[in-house]
Formats: structure tokens, C-alpha cells, sequence
DNA sequence: ACATATGTATCATTAATATAATACAGCAAT
DNA sequence: ATTGCTGTATTATATTAATGATACATATGT
């Protein structure tokens, strides 16, 4: 039932993001990413509630609207798929425009805060060996 | 009266993180990158709010939260200036943990992207001269 | 004195988010 | 058939964020 999958999900509260909409960028990420495969399925809306201690309702919305831009299937009686979509693709480009953001942001931050930029790429590299992918 | 300074606030409304919390870390980062000195003069509450199209009162909500938190100070009649606080320090350490969320963030999403260290950090090292500060 | 600038208090209103407690239809396995 | 899973609809409630329209005390410059 995809039992270890909750594992892939990281909220958190306090950033003013909401959560169902962190929830919906992260799925969109393991999709386009290809860690997560057409057919492969999603914890239950009440697993992953419990896990991260929200309201199931908060997973059945980024669900609910996950479906709805094909990303998700919903398959009655059993759970959540990741939708056989043949238009999918994982283009390097495509992946990029949806990193940037947060590299922009990070930039951003980093200069109005005057560190140099050499310890700032170090600091970075460390970083993406830590939150490495399982 | 510091009229270019609003400059220096970028706001991103639909990034889901409050407009007075964008506002309010933004000017913290400048003060303990010491961008902002003790006295420097701030964008009006009006100013900034017509710059920003945002209301005034979301404007003085920040302000008034960083003068609760003693980085600003009131000035009756005048305006909103750097607090002079001696215990303000500008140490490299303490730069580093402010940016860390935003690092730590861009690292998760890179990872979760399966995108190759070596276009992350070109990326990233080619926003940092893009989104220089002045 | 006067006009103009400052931040802020006050009121009402709107929208978005999240929670809580139920309930229901659909499917699978026993 | 019953049990136990799915996702979701429903209703109500609370909180937070932001806006709009005034209004006020305070200070500055003329």
C-alpha cells in the first residue's frame, strides 16, 4: 500500500506556506522527477494525516486538485496513482524552471545578507549531500 | 527620507508566506548583514505600501512588530529608523543560520528534481551574481 | 497658524486555510 | 453479508491575513 512513501513528504507548518499546497509541489516534484512511476501508488489520505498530523481533509485537497491537473488517479475502493499520462515528460530544462524559484530566492537572500559567495556555494554543496533523495 | 530604499524590498504575493513576514525578514537580513545602520531611515509606511500595492496597515504591521523585537525604532512625526542597539552583531555564523532555511529548501526541492549537482551549483553560483544586492 | 508628513488605532469586510465530527458510496477480502 | 479499507461531501468553527475608509496625536517646514 505504499507504506514507507509518507516518509517522502516534508511539511513544514510554520513557513505561511500551506500545506496542502507543500504537499502538491512536492508530488509534483517526485513525478517530473521519475522517482515516482505512472501507476505507483500514494498513501491514504488518513496515513498520510496521521503522519503528519493534519487534517485528512488538508490531503484529500492537494489530492483532490492533483487529479485534477492529471497527475494523479483516483481509483475507487483502493486509493491514489500516480496517472498514466502520455504527454509526461522529464525534460533536464523543465525540472530547472521549477528549481528556480527557490534557488532565486535563496540568492536573494544570501546577498541581502552579505555572505561570500564562496562560502556560500560550499555551504550549498554540503547541503544537497545531506538532503539527498532516500 | 530614504526615498530608493524600497527598493530593496521585493514581495512576492503568491508565494503563500505573509507580505509582513516578507517585509519583516527582508529587513532584518539587511540589518545584520549592517546594509542597514543604526539611524538609517526607512521607506514611509505609505511610500512602501504605494510601492508595493499593498495597504498601509500591513506595512506598519511589520514595522511595529520589528520595533517590538527592537531592530526598529519610532521616531514621533518622522518615521521608522534602525534602533540603536549595542548588542547588535553582524557575526558570520549568525548570517549563516538565517540563510540556512532558504539553502536547505532549494537542496531538498534539487534532490527531490533528481537534478545533477554540477547544473544545480552553475545555476545557483550564476543567480548569485544575477540577484547581487545595489 | 497652517499644511503636510509621520505611525497607528478603529471599524467592518473578505478571503483563504485548517480543523473537527460525521456520513456516505465504492471496492476488496473474508 | 460483514468488515475494513478507499476518497470525499457536508457542516460548523476558528484563525490568520489583507483590504478599505476614517480618524487622531505628533512632529516638521513654511
Amino acid at each position: 500500500m505504499g507504506s514507507q512513501i509518507p516518509l517522502l513528504f516534508n511539511i513544514k507548518p510554520s513557513s505561511g506556506v500551506p500545506i496542502y499546497k507543500q504537499i502538491m509541489e512536492q508530488i509534483n516534484r517526485l513525478v517530473i522527477s521519475g522517482f515516482l512511476k505512472a501507476g505507483d501508488e500514494l498513501p491514504s489520505v488518513r496515513q498520510a494525516a496521521s503522519y503528519l498530523e493534519v487534517n485528512p481533509m488538508t490531503i484529500s485537497k492537494a489530492y483532490s486538485l492533483l487529479e485534477a491537473t492529471s497527475v494523479l488517479e483516483r481509483v475507487r475502493g483502493k486509493g491514489m496513482i500516480i496517472a498514466h499520462d502520455r504527454r509526461r515528460t522529464h525534460d533536464l530544462d523543465k525540472r530547472i524552471e521549477f528549481l528556480k524559484p527557490a534557488l532565486i530566492e535563496a540568492a536573494t537572500q544570501a546577498n541581502q545578507l552579505a555572505l561570500p559567495r564562496e562560502t556560500i556555494l560550499k555551504l550549498f554543496s554540503e547541503l544537497l549531500e545531506e538532503y539527498t533523495h532516500e
